[in-house]
DNA sequence: TTGAAAGCGCTAACAG
DNA sequence: CTGTTAGCGCTTTCAA
């Protein structure tokens, strides 16, 4: 490592006048300045972060916790909020809580020493279903800020959602606007905020069509079980179903495989409705229709969320950005 | 933040004292490293990051960069890699190369002052394509310590990777042995070394069997076009093939869906190899057969290989590590 | 058994 | 225009 020290010992100068000649203080003449920059740049000196994050209690870096990267939604909100964190001169610490309370909480421990600016984060499973938000409540307390998205908690902070019931809403309504006359909602996320939200949205369209007479259905598939064989399931004890929307982010590809398989007709006998943003899901023929939740959106409004607070910490009041979702009609639904 | 110089001046000691009771130092009484202790907890202090790693000279954190954490192999290695690393007190700053050789300068330059002990990566296919690895070498000569994994280079640092050749040479000779009689490679990869590499493993094993008359017919298609449109096409203008192998992560499923539609029966008429670890990919019906890349053995290798650099850095020799791959055979091979 | 002082690399008063 | 000094939070001699 290239140090002020060795630059100024090279030069004969002090260190500080070689600092104030690379911040280009107008202190210093225009000479020294060049002289400076040049055996700088020449030595490829590089000013040390951790010196610097010390001086100026600042690190230039967010901590991000996500739930799981193998979920292609967090993935790619790690890549969003990535992108758009290095653009603006962050770097991001990453932390995989993989859905689990104790290693969210130590991951908010380990960065909360002064290794991070403010955090990033959607909460993991395990502390959505016990509802344990103390560890988070400890980080706000202490003045680091957290933006919440997705998945988030009752916490006075900034946050970052989609319309989820407004958007299952609005799936379950153009279900309906096809004639489908019974529509099954499926979900492996039951226990989460969005979750909930989502199935809300389902059960309230129904609710206010008159002509829609069936009691809904909701069918909960496990990530542990086996999810195909509950889809399985679910056609055989609902022959008739001609409506699905499947509320989480893998669980519609199975079903319209099975569907498929089954010798539905996509869309003709059965519309399926996804729920994720474009990506691989769009490997399938036909191609799933979904609800697309602009990820890239989404993360990059966290960081912007981050980086306003960081410039206005006082302020007390806290904001919630709602990211619109759309509707995408491709090939399962007519 | 909670500082030593906090505690010393509640405690009516010197922050030397108090440094020394939370080291659990000899030289300082039972009785003053308890009462030491107890006001840490109590004040749940944290020692600040930045100063020690100014101090010792270490981060206590590993940059990785990957090209793309879309890719599914990538955000499970990124998994693997976070999982290990913290697990061994580590932290991981993450960086997306995005597949561009700017990016990926940028993100080690912005790392290597003082940001993190050494980088685990896996190098964008513009810098592959391009062969310039002259930014990588600058770290190298740095004593920065650099694990290259799976998509590697001709560098002296250690490495991960697979047996590339091998795998694909071996799932040829698997569809050889069903006795399939017109065997077709797919790629989405043709530029990567790992690809290169998949491509001769499957030349090879071809040309080592006499009773194999056709030419090898390999089909570069690429991310930016059409896969879906060049699979069909292969189909039409190949309509005696009866193997498959796809030597990326994705266009094993395309072509599966595409033979299905076309209405071949896979696995009688048509095999189909992916080249993935087990994932979402296997979400299809029948279960596509699959070299499996054990991708959190990569992830762990290089974690470990990254510290064991660390704790003894003088040693010139370089190891690379082959992780075996695993020929999976599921329903997409009789 | 405790404390004072130096130093990691940097910036910013303040002095010259 | 340049240098001296102090200090960010911590560890570590060395001295008391």
């Amino acid at each position: 490592m290239v140090t002020l020290k060795q630059l100024a010992e090279q030069l004969n100068v002090s260190v500080s006048t070689v600092s104030k000649a690379l911040n280009n203080s107008e202190e210093i003449s225009k000479d020294t300045i060049q002289r400076v920059k040049e055996l700088a740049k020449h030595l490829n000196y590089q000013p040390n972060r951790m010196a610097l994050s010390l001086k100026s209690n600042k690190t230039k870096t967010f901590g991000v916790i996500i739930p799981n990267v193998l979920n292609h939604f967090f993935a790619k909100a790690l890549y969003a909020i990535e992108k758009e964190a290095s653009r603006q001169g962050f770097s991001i610490i990453t932390c995989v809580s993989n859905e689990l309370l104790e290693k969210e909480e130590q991951s908010l421990q380990v960065l909360s020493n002064g290794s991070v600016d403010g955090f990033i984060m959607s909460i993991a499973e395990e502390t959505q279903v016990k509802n344990s938000t103390d560890h988070i409540s400890l980080i706000l307390d202490q003045d680091i800020p957290i933006v919440l998205f997705d998945r988030v908690a009752d916490l006075s902070c900034d946050k970052v959602i989609i319309d989820d019931f407004g958007a299952s809403y609005e799936a379950t309504k153009h279900l309906l606007s096809e004639g489908r006359k019974h529509i099954v909602l499926i979900s492996d996320i039951e226990e989460l905020s969005v979750g909930k939200l989502r199935t809300n949205g389902y059960l309230k369209a129904l609710e206010e069509n008159i002509d829609y007479k069936q009691p809904p259905i909701v069918i909960h598939v496990n990530k542990d079980n086996d999810v195909e064989a509950s889809i399985e399931n679910l056609f055989m004890s609902n022959p008739k179903v001609d409506g699905i929307l499947s509320i989480d982010n893998t669980s519609g590809v199975v079903a319209l495989h099975k569907a498929l398989k089954k010798g539905f007709k996509v869309p003709e006998d059965l519309s399926i409705i996804g729920f994720s943003d474009e990506n691989v899901l769009v490997f399938t023929d036909p191609k799933l229709s979904t609800i697309s939740q602009h990820t890239m959106d989404i993360g990059k409004a966290t960081v912007e969320l981050l980086i306003d607070r960081l410039n206005k910490k006082n302020t007390t009041t806290h904001v919630t950005k709602t990211i619109k979702t759309n509707l995408i009609l491709r090939g399962t639904t007519k």
